[in-house]
DNA sequence: CATAAACATGAACAGGATTAATGGTTTAGA
DNA sequence: TCTAAACCATTAATCCTGTTCATGTTTATG
């Protein structure tokens, strides 16, 4: 009785990755002869054709599609065991690797992740970027460990942990008139030019907590990706932004920018921390989660 | 260079699951001496310990569960995809599994699930309550191909698709006093004993879109497993309870009972589909989507 | 303490996986 | 158009992995 085994997997993806055979025997340290005898056992035993010849090289056939896919998805996630393992044999070693969901999280994970480092200096920590994985996907899929986010998804599998609560903020140069008022409106914002991060305006509270509930606007929209560059040039009075307050705190010295609420209860926001509901994680990934909840604490 | 297969993980799943290596060989079709010498090669090659002798039994290190949860998360994977790609020798052959998440979902799926099953004779469904998977967690561990959820999760990876708009309204006897109304006011529960189905209070629309909002309260809230004897109490005259509005019409002639909106507006609400944002999936996937949007056209 | 249950070990074996050698197509390029 | 190179399939021989068999050791049980 056949059983698919990783080998069948790391099969049809070699071959479909580098294009020929030769090339994923190559990769695998076996002859070309090897890789064309297990095709024809993996299709025989199975009873389905996964390659075609098409001229002088295969190609995959539907089935193989289908059965490249489910490669592509289980063939990172067994490198992801055996690392995980052999962190077994050398004592605490291990990688957490944490995906990201938003701009301020970054800057607040800097903060969380000095510390965890300087603890754990056998742990390896990756921060992957929103386009390196996708999201939840990437938490069941084993490609992250922890999802950083200001969404939490309350459902079975996953838990979600505040860390960190912030204000978001309307970000204006110093002398701006709007400084005279307690609070933004969304009217103040008509003839004002709104910066933010390159993300779509679904997911700017700006949009979907302040302007659209009323029907507001504003005279223009222009996207950056650098948190620098947006902030000088609110200094240089070329447009306004939303920021969380302790990063507008932390920035006052160097730029020449106030902050004022939004609306008159303000717009707050939290940072979560996502997590499978898994059967005992790895000690330093819970660690981390506690770690940054201490932060929360530190930061009032 | 060392690679844990699947086998490995058939291994210690077979092992812990049956509490012996002699019965774990029994269940893989191998002898005893075969397992003890494929512990030994694992164990070896990867540098860890994941059994230890405890009498004369073997149990699970630390790195021995960890294994095993992998284990238990992947071997299910392996199954699922051999039987997806056995589909593709004989015809259209497959198996749809359908994960859901709300009660009303049940008895709408019932209605698409019919004509789904006529047209594709060779198509197995597997209708999964609640808690036999797990939610979000079941569709990316491929425990389940479609969720039917009331509630969507718009996030990277998936993807959520309404296929039937409903209202939840308020079912009371037939002579009740609220009838005179032209909608129910979160007041007017103050006094009533509401009957739902047994699932968290966090869940029921009844809460989260009406009483909590403004602070209100029913006398007694009862949770009742069976529709049928939902309406039964009420149509007695022994509390309320919201169901959709369809669903009541369906049961009008039977039950001595009518229904009026939740507020001046009413709670709408809608049902989805809940999908992987997968590369090809089988095509009788898709189309079950394709059928239950034409289902949804159907019901105005 | 005898017995059975359970796992470990070593040696021998079988058969599946691998390779080398060769042949058959297809394609690129002169 | 022809040749050489690139690529995959097949055969037969070989290797070696995983298996079994036989036996040993430990532990629980009555």
């Amino acid at each position: 009785m056949f059983m698919l085994e990783r080998s069948d997997l790391m099969l049809i993806d070699a071959i479909d990755r580098l294009g020929t055979v030769t090339k994923a025997a190559d990769e695998l340290y076996l002859s070309q002869s090897a890789i064309s005898h297990a095709i024809k056992r993996l299709e025989t035993t199975m009873g389905v054709k996964f390659w075609k010849k098409s001229g002088r090289n295969l190609v995959l056939t539907p089935a193989g599609k289908r059965l490249l896919t489910h490669a592509r998805r289980l063939l990172p996630q067994f490198e992801h065991i055996e690392q995980e393992i052999s962190g077994f044999k050398s004592g605490v070693q291990g990688k957490l690797r944490i995906g990201m969901e938003c701009y301020p999280c970054f800057q607040w994970l800097l903060k969380i992740v000095a510390p965890f480092l300087k603890a754990y200096p056998q742990v390896d920590v990756d921060v992957l970027k929103e386009f390196q994985f996708a999201g939840l996907a990437g938490l069941f899929n084993y490609d992250i460990d922890i999802l950083v986010t200001p969404d939490p998804v309350f459902r079975p599998g996953l838990e979600f942990i505040p860390v960190f609560a912030y204000e978001q903020v309307l970000v204006v140069n110093s002398q701006h008139a709007l400084l005279q008022k307690p609070f933004a409106e969304p009217r103040d914002l008509l003839q004002e030019t709104l910066l933010s991060y390159p993300i779509e305006d679904s997911r700017l509270d700006i949009y979907t907590q302040f302007l659209l509930p009323v029907g507001g606007s504003v005279r223009k929209h222009k996207k950056i990706e650098n948190t620098e560059i947006i902030l000088q040039m609110v200094a240089a009075n070329r447009g306004v932004t939303v920021l969380p307050r302790w990063l507008i705190e932390e920035h006052r010295e160097q730029f020449d920018i106030s902050a004022l609420p939004l609306g008159n209860t303000g717009i707050h926001k939290q940072i979560y921390l996502g997590v499978r509901e898994d059967s005992d994680p790895p000690k330093f990934q819970r660690d981390f989660v506690s770690l940054a909840l201490e932060g929360k604490l530190l930061q009032p």
